[in-house]
DNA sequence: ATTGTTAAGTAAAACGTTTTATCTATTTTG
DNA sequence: CAAAATAGATAAAACGTTTTACTTAACAAT
């Protein structure tokens, strides 16, 4: 009942020729391989007819060649890391690869855990948007000479392969922005974190708000707290503004913007137009919001297709353990809208 | 320089037992079997020590079982989908299942040869949210054996297990919804497609709207028009409201929520808030949009885990080709926000 | 003393490919 | 005309497992 998948052997037995024809006949070394065009066609239309696709288990197993490629983030369920997972997608199909999504929730022993399993599965590249604490691991996944190329993160003193937002720049555009509109009392809201690209954003915010003679005034919340009672009354306590009263926030990621803007929204609802409002990471409903929001957006499209150009790369290059890893850096792109219309006067 | 996986045979050679041995330990069999104690200790302490993985493509292939399951959607771009993605991952990798995930762009074609593309690595069992035209691809599929769970959509007249929205309940609650609300003229913004999950939304609100004596209103907008101008303006028709003037919408997915909410607004910024608006999909940004949104909320976690639950079923039962197919259907929650509080008079 | 049973283990086939080495005719070359 | 080269193909090993069928030794039963 079951009718097994027709293998090359099935095709041997059928045309009466040998396993090692069809084979080389199938993977296109007919003519250097010296088969007769007659024998070539013959292969090549039974092939066609009964519709034969070769089992890529057993070629996996024998090539040790997977054509899958897998995609390692935070959360797949975060619509950042699910768009830039679309494109990849996408430009991998298009070259015979597939594309495994995993989830880490940024947790180191979830993250080695992943990268030992598809190891074991051979998969053949990894792009990793990589948890605080495995630079070993990704060292060493690296050192077994498979291609790997980190995204969104990476690690200062690890020499790898990334396509990175410029961070600092882009923290550096948003804060500036504010001031250019008028906000001499800027908030930056962080996640507790020693990420290298929040550090930056940080940084960029920081280093401007110094040279415009501000106040600085990093808030960080804790990775856990981000949903929670005390995560808001942290917020609570910077938007009431105990010392000096905050005229504007920059939000450092779209986990925080969402959880915040409701926040003001219960605070104060008038708060939100007074408020001057930026955050890293556009969303289709900061247009629509009113105030509309201004964001800092990350190129999506760019960030997937430098990942993939480094990949292919990789994949094609027999030698990349000796050969210099490749590192992008793309800038954001300022959206302004509403929220950082400075107002004159509340109302 | 390529160190090597160790493999069962490295083992075999280093203890000086037979590789088969080894493969029955490994695999929990060593009691069964009649190995004694000590060549069982022997052998774990070793694969403990050299921390040995059992190559899983070899594996594959000996046992026909990949241990991968993939999940097949519209757009894994898509909140909706990248969220049930991430519920389903979680589960999947518990069990010690991988998922491959693929976009369909709900295109025939391109579904047709990612369910053979899978079949051929081999993959153990398929969820799918299937595009329109693939019944029969999806029928052979099953007949092939292999566990099927389509999501989201259904056929009507193929017997297959499905997790699906009530729809119909679903259009109808958020219909009735408007009308309890005062509102008399509710159209429905639909995008034209016969996918049931769709035809019964439209439905829901016509059999509603027509029990309550009010007027029927579906607009069907194209697939490919939803961002593109000639969708506008069919919108800025039906706002405009030559016959009659509407008083409400329902949005039947979120494809369209964006860009007609940022349409509305376009026309008229007080639209909004005259207009009452209820959409399938919540977002959470419409908790904080201004009015907040109501909004039909779809049980992600229920979908995701009902799902894995039927997948599970199948891969434990042997002979589930003439077992019962196990059909889902999961009710929606309505959540009420200020954009349904009918207002006495616009301002 | 033969037969049967069990304990403890192994050899070898199989999964479906790719690839290396080899083979036989035929043709070319010196 | 013998040696060398080439055309056209194939046998068999290999990838790393699982699994079937077998072996051997020890012991028990008749």
């Amino acid at each position: 009942m079951k009718n097994k998948r027709t293998s090359i052997k099935d095709i041997a037995k059928a045309l009466d020729v040998s396993i090692t024809t069809i084979s080389f006949v199938l993977n296109g070394k007919g003519e250097e391989r010296k088969i007769s065009k007659e024998v070539i066609k013959k292969i090549e239309d039974y092939v066609e007819e009964v519709n034969y696709r070769p089992n890529q288990v057993a070629q996996s197993l024998r090539t040790g060649k997977s054509k899958i490629l897998v995609f390692m983030v935070e959360d797949i369920g975060n619509i950042f890391f699910a768009k830039i997972g679309r494109i990849i997608e996408d430009i991998a199909y298009k070259k015979g690869y597939k594309v495994l999504f995993a989830s880490t929730d940024n947790d180191d022993i979830r993250s080695r855990e992943l990268i030992n399993v598809f190891h074991e599965r051979q998969v053949d590249g990894f792009i990793i948007v990589p948890s605080p604490g495995i630079k070993k691991d990704i060292a060493q996944l690296m050192a077994s000479d498979i291609p790997v190329v980190l995204c969104d993160r990476y690690f200062e003193d690890l020499d790898t392969n990334y396509v990175m937002l410029d961070n600092y720049g882009a923290a550096k555009e948003g804060t500036q922005h504010l001031i250019d509109n008028g906000y001499q009392n800027i908030a930056f809201i962080n996640i507790e974190t020693e990420q290298n690209q929040m550090v930056e954003r940080a940084e960029g915010y920081k280093d401007t708000v110094e040279a415009a003679g501000l106040p600085v005034n990093i808030v960080a919340i804790p990775f856990s707290e981000t949903h929670s009672e005390k995560g808001k009354n942290i917020l609570r306590k910077v938007l009431a503004g105990t010392d000096s009263k905050i005229d504007s926030v920059l939000f450092s990621t779209n986990y925080l913007t969402q959880n915040c803007l409701e926040l003001i929204n219960e605070i104060s609802p008038s708060l939100k137009h007074e408020l001057g409002i930026i955050t890293f990471d556009d969303d289709p409903f900061f247009k629509i919001n009113s105030p509309s929001i201004s964001s800092i957006a990350q190129p999506l499209q760019a960030i997937g297709e430098e990942c993939m150009n480094i990949m292919f790369k990789l994949l094609k290059d027999k030698d990349r353990k000796n050969s210099e890893t490749t590192k992008i850096t793309l800038d954001a792109h300022l959206i302004e809208r509403d929220s950082t219309q400075k107002k004159k006067h509340s109302f």
